[in-house]
DNA sequence: TTTCGATGCTAACTATAGTATGTAGATAGC
DNA sequence: GCTATCTACATACTATAGTTAGCATCGAAA
C-alpha cells in the first residue's frame, strides 16, 4: 500500500468517526464530494495546501494525518 | 508565513545541512534544480509524492517535513 | 577583476491535480 | 415492493503543479 491510499483511508476512517457524508465533508473542507472520493481510494495525488484543508475539518494537524498514514505502511 | 513557504525552509536548511546544492539535492530527489529552488522558496504547492521524495533525499518522514514546518508558523 | 559554482527569476511548455455532471449500484428504512 | 442516501465510476473540463531552457546576479576564490 503506498502513502497516497493509506492517507486516504485515514481520511475516511477519520469522516466517518464525525459521522459525516463524502458530501458534507467536501463541502466542510472546501472541495467537491468527487474528488473526496478519489483522494480517499488513493486516486489522487494530493497537494500540501489540499492536506492542510482536509486535516482542518477533520480537525487533525496535516503532519499527524501523515504520520498516521505512514503507520499503516 | 504558510505552510508552503514554511516547508520550503526546513527543506533549505536540512539540503545546507547535508552540504547539497539544489543541483546536487535536485539529481537526488528526482526533481530539477530550478524546481527544488520554487519549493525552498515556497512558490509550489508540492504535492504528497513529492514530500515523500524529497523526504527520503533529506532522510527525514514526510510526516516529520510537516510537523518541522508547522513548528515555524 | 575575472572566473566559477550556486541560486533567482522569467517564460514557455507538458502533465496532472482538482472541478463538475451524470449514472449506476448498494444499503437502509418505510 | 418503493424511496432516500451514500458512494463508485466514467467522462470532460479547467486550473495549476511540475519541467525545462535561458539569462541575470551574487559571493568566494584565484
Amino acid at each position: 500500500m503506498d502513502l497516497t491510499k493509506a492517507l486516504g483511508k485515514v481520511i475516511r476512517d477519520r469522516r466517518r468517526e464525525l459521522g459525516l457524508s463524502q458530501e458534507q465533508f467536501g463541502e466542510l473542507a472546501g472541495m467537491h464530494r468527487t474528488y473526496v472520493g478519489m483522494v480517499e481510494r488513493g486516486e489522487k495525488n494530493i497537494t500540501l495546501t489540499n492536506i492542510v484543508k482536509v486535516g482542518q475539518a477533520l480537525e487533525i494537524p496535516a503532519s499527524e494525518l501523515l504520520r498516521l498514514a505512514e503507520g499503516q505502511l
